[in-house]
DNA sequence: TTCCTGTATCTTGCATACGGACTGGAGATC
DNA sequence: GATCTCCAGTCCGTATGCAAGATACAGGAA
């Protein structure tokens, strides 16, 4: 018998998750901004009840906060915030590489060519945005191949900020696509020559240089929208 | 004026999660047991909606699995769950360690000693169980020091886990509890005495020593609830 | 003017109702 | 006896209603 298996519809409460995340992620709505259950739902064309479970799951993301008898606020990172997730993010990531390497080099290795050409194809005819996404799936290819299902878990719970914070922190500086397109090069280069110490610092510079920008925007009071 | 404060009373979403989270963590219940929304919003005397919500945040920390239109149930670790928990507790709690240490070192010894003598004084008179709750006192120690909220999230989110499999996958063997005490202090005293190398290796013994029963445990087909 | 206070109006927390989907078993059919 | 069909029971997904807390603002008192 051929495979026959059918995907489930999607229930309301993931697609309401999925269209607040990407409302968010994409700067849709600014940081700090007021919720509410009920007007979420006339939006969006669903009760409250999908909804409420939606926040309360992005909640746990720290994508949204959510005040008992007051509102619901997109997250607002402070300088702390932002510095602490780029360490974290360091971790996880410098974990995730090293499992990639000892366990499924040659496939995590494919992959992130993949997505390295993916991100150069939105370089050549794609928006910030986009560039911003394939970034997004470049990184989340190491979690795919370490083999640590809880190790993408973690990642998961704050990807969704690390991609937030790249949509509505960063400043088109001159050259910055280019830029971390090169570092993007020299990490898959390093992956595949095995030398983890420069990978781990390439990372670390990689990481760093997009806090340093955040905190730069941060201090400078504009929570861009 | 003197301090008024008033702590919020709990939201019954709160409560439950708590009390369900007990009753895995504590074995009350059997890995894999089948929980109905509605025969625990009775049996716990509210409504339905605050038992889903619970729920819901209770798979977040894979305590339990939703099936859609099925039911919910207890979470059931294969071998390979454990193994990669292990490995990724590992990693954790030895990040949360060399932040420990680099920031606040003082600080994390003293909560370090003070649940050090709290583990023993339940091994001189309380149950297993208390002496369970202590040995996840102390681990929680790391994070809480560490001074990186997303590194205790990331625990926050897993310990649920590590706490039951303690609870439901231990087997009492002849003077395990004196030897896991032993390699507790062996730990304090490689913190204090900044011996990072030795400290990891302690942790990784502690951990994967751990691993080893539970796997002895799974393999038997024993799912003792 | 300044401060306090009552109230209108917002918010979320929780309870409840209904319908669709799934499961397991009794009975019919081959 | 084996298999299929139908149906009742159970579960969750969603919508809706009501209560209680938080807030903002108008209006009165000092």
């Amino acid at each position: 018998m051929p495979d026959l298996k059918v995907e489930q519809p999607k229930s309301l409460v993931a697609i309401v998750e999925e269209r607040l995340r990407d409302a968010i992620v994409d700067a849709e709505m600014r940081l700090g901004e007021t919720l509410s259950e009920e007007a979420l739902s006339e939006a969006l064309g669903v009760s409250r009840t999908p909804v409420r479970e939606a926040l309360a799951r992005l909640q746990l993301q720290g994508l949204v906060t959510i005040v008992p008898k007051k509102g619901t606020f997109v997250f607002a990172p402070t300088e702390e915030d932002v510095s602490e997730l780029c360490v974290f993010r360091y971790m996880l990531e410098t974990q995730a590489l090293r499992e990639c390497m000892s366990k499924a080099r040659a496939a995590a290795l494919a992959a992130m060519n993949d997505a390295l050409a993916a991100m150069e194809a939105t370089q050549a005819g794609g928006t910030r945005r986009d560039y911003a996404r394939a970034d997004t799936v470049f990184h989340e290819v190491f979690f795919q191949h370490c083999g640590n299902r809880y190790l993408g878990n973690a990642y998961r719970g704050v990807s969704g900020r690390v991609a937030a914070l790249r949509t509505h922190l960063s400043v088109p500086l001159e050259g910055e696509q280019e830029r971390s397109m090169a570092e993007h090069h020299l990490m898959v280069e390093a992956f595949a020559a095995g030398r983890l110490a420069d990978l781990d610092s390439i990372l670390h510079r990689h990481i760093m240089r997009a806090w340093d920008a955040y905190a730069d925007v941060l201090r400078s009071g504009e929570v861009s929208g």
